[in-house]
DNA sequence: AATAAATTCTTGACGAAGTTAATTAATCCT
DNA sequence: AGGATTAATTAACTTCGTCAAGAATTTATT
């Protein structure tokens, strides 16, 4: 019920019953908690909004300035630390550089992030806002076991078994959740961006790696032994490029960052060729250079396709830092799905767009949010 | 609970209690209706299976002979229809040629064989078919809406939109569930093979077709436009054979067994080259030959890789009819999984077995078995 | 043999969360 | 004003679980 309010933005209690199958005796039930709680309240009634005749609806809305919450992204060079509100929506950000992976100090630096962060009086001037957040969100790449709240590895930064939740639970005194990176940013994109409504969607994130989430029957898929989602790694070109993970012609040995480099530097015979420049110089028009983004786009087109084969999302986005230079990838990402996805599963709803580094964070604040409200999983 | 007694045999109360979460209370109290049904019976406390003292559990126990099932799976050519136990265990079969794709005829023909298959008494002697069969499990090829019984679309019947569950209750008067005939087999592989126990696995069936099934957090997924586990069209080889689906370098288009025979006409230089030819001289040494189906296995590999890199499932069931022949196959398949599967993805369980044609009957049997108890979904 | 400890299963009181059916509320239409 | 229509609330009830206590049945120990 909440999540309904939360996600689909200000809704009648009978449009709610509609859209969870409940009855809406049961709505009223499970809003009056909220209402009391101050998480929800009820809009005036808009003048003639159904189909004429009737009681008109009074809209259940979220109040988003009633908690704060904070999300933290750790990388290997820094952390990006905001503040969101309960939508989700950034309030204040701050950033730290990082001069050790040591676990210690990266809890060290968070804590003191997060004092930086919650200083201040809250974005609506009615308390400070280390009164009003009580739950922080932290997304790190590799393998994480949200529900224990511990590293169990951490390629970037070396890790292996951290109980980083624990650790920071004591530095902050707030209620921690840590989450794979890319599955916060998936979470945040199903809650409050493309993926609301759906009920099965994909986010894949192209830039120093390629990975994925996938959420089905509205739950995020986490793999048995802890892989899930590594659509960087699915094998696309029989006899390609080696891949650090061992296997060859991984969409990855295409079309990372540093996969795309590489194949620049060949094609243009300088070894010395900077991103920048190899971008400059194919928007400007120059041909192999193109051929090398395109070819990125295609592996990454052929990847999707496998996806979209195998589990039918109702909407894929691709996003990521890499999709800063899309116009050079979208079109042929685009071409090759279409050609590759199986029958009606090209209606997918594909979506490309650049990624702000502050997202990443935001995905993090995101299932701070979500670990709120647990059982709610209408 | 029923379904736990039903797929991991005899347990005790408290064993079901800790397998689902539940109080030992609400089993004792889950499970009074279904003996006194006459679907569950206790059996006698065996002595000290136990860790030492306390009081010896009295396991519950499915009787499989309380109901019987008749599952029918149509293909192209012919109707295979079993009858099964609780179990899904056969205990009887049959099967017609089919004269046409009309679905009234094929409706007719369904009909009589499930008259047929009801005719006699109950294997255990007690009493006859058809008073202790009332759900029929149907299974076909293509897009199949369970919810609704309507056959969206078939290509190899040519049909579209038919409701076939409907048409067959009212011809046999048995309560009809219709599905995917790949889902169907899976949900027996889920519930009464491989796949019990795991919270996530997939079955891939590979023959005139490739295709898959995938089971994630205990539901199948069925995709959101109807298409999901198209494993053949994953595509594998990037610029490979051209497949029927308008794609190229699909895994179907490489190791189908008409992509194989094609592909070993052409290598032997023998037009008229048949299969069965084909596989005695592979098995003899041919090396040519040998390599056409290592290729094939090479491409099933790659697209299992894909797979398992995605959805991290517990355990992966290759078969169908192609595995016949697994022989040629099983080598390759694993060892180009092993390279390409990415991290512990690799450590699912990969069996890769042939599969009897009965099977498929058995398969659309099993989800008759499950729509029985519907509610029951631990 | 008596008692203690362990373990399974049952019972009954209770609570959470849903349902249905009836009632009240607010609006439009004639 | 009165009826139709839709929204929200209330009250009684159902379902499904929990918890805590206790009965049942065994092994281990004194």
């Amino acid at each position: 019920m909440f999540t309904t309010v939360l996600t689909e933005g200000p809704v009648s209690r009978v449009d709610v019953a509609r859209r969870t199958g409940l009855s809406s005796a049961a709505v009223t039930k499970a809003a009056r908690p909220f209402i009391e709680a101050g998480y929800l309240e009820e809009l005036a009634s808009e003048g003639r909004t159904g189909p004429g005749a009737g009681r008109p609806a009074n809209p259940l809305a979220i109040r988003p300035d009633r908690e704060y919450f904070v999300g933290v992204k750790i990388t290997g060079d820094d952390l990006i630390g905001v503040v969101t509100d309960l939508r989700a929506d950034v309030r204040a950000s701050a950033h730290h550089a990082l001069t050790s992976h040591d676990a210690e100090h990266i809890v060290h630096a968070l804590a003191d992030l997060v004092g930086e962060l919650l200083a201040g009086p809250t974005p609506d001037g009615t308390s400070n806002l280390r009164e009003r957040a009580y739950c922080l969100g932290v997304a790190v790449s590799g393998d994480v076991d949200r529900a224990s709240g511990v590293v169990r590895y951490s390629p970037f930064l070396g890790w292996r078994d951290v109980r980083l939740a624990e650790l920071l639970g004591e530095a902050t005194g707030l209620t921690v959740t840590l989450e794979n990176d890319v599955k916060a940013l998936a979470v945040a994109e199903q809650w409050f961006g493309e993926g609301v409504g759906a009920s099965s969607f994909a986010l894949v994130t192209v830039g120093t790696g390629i990975g994925s989430a996938l959420v089905v029957n509205g739950a995020l898929v986490r793999g048995a032994h802890g892989v899930a989602g590594e659509i960087g790694h699915v094998p696309v070109a029989d006899g390609g490029p080696p891949c650090h993970c061992g296997g060859q012609g991984c969409v990855e040995a295409i079309a990372s960052t540093e996969a795309i480099l590489t194949r620049a530097r060949q094609v243009a015979g300088e070894p010395a060729l900077t991103m920048a420049d190899a971008v400059t110089r194919a928007r400007g028009g120059d041909e192999p250079l193109r051929a090398v983004f395109a070819r990125a786009g295609h592996a990454i087109g052929l990847g999707l396709a496998a996806l979209v084969n195998l589990f039918g999302p109702e909407r894929v986005v691709v996003s990521g830092e890499g999709v800063a230079t899309y116009d050079l990838f979208e079109d042929q990402i685009r071409r090759t799905f279409a050609v590759q996805a199986f029958g009606s599963a090209a209606r997918c709803g594909l979506v490309i767009r650049p990624l702000p580094f502050e997202e990443w964070a935001r995905g993090a604040a995101a299932v701070a949010v979500q670990s709120l409200f647990v059982s709610d999983t209408v």
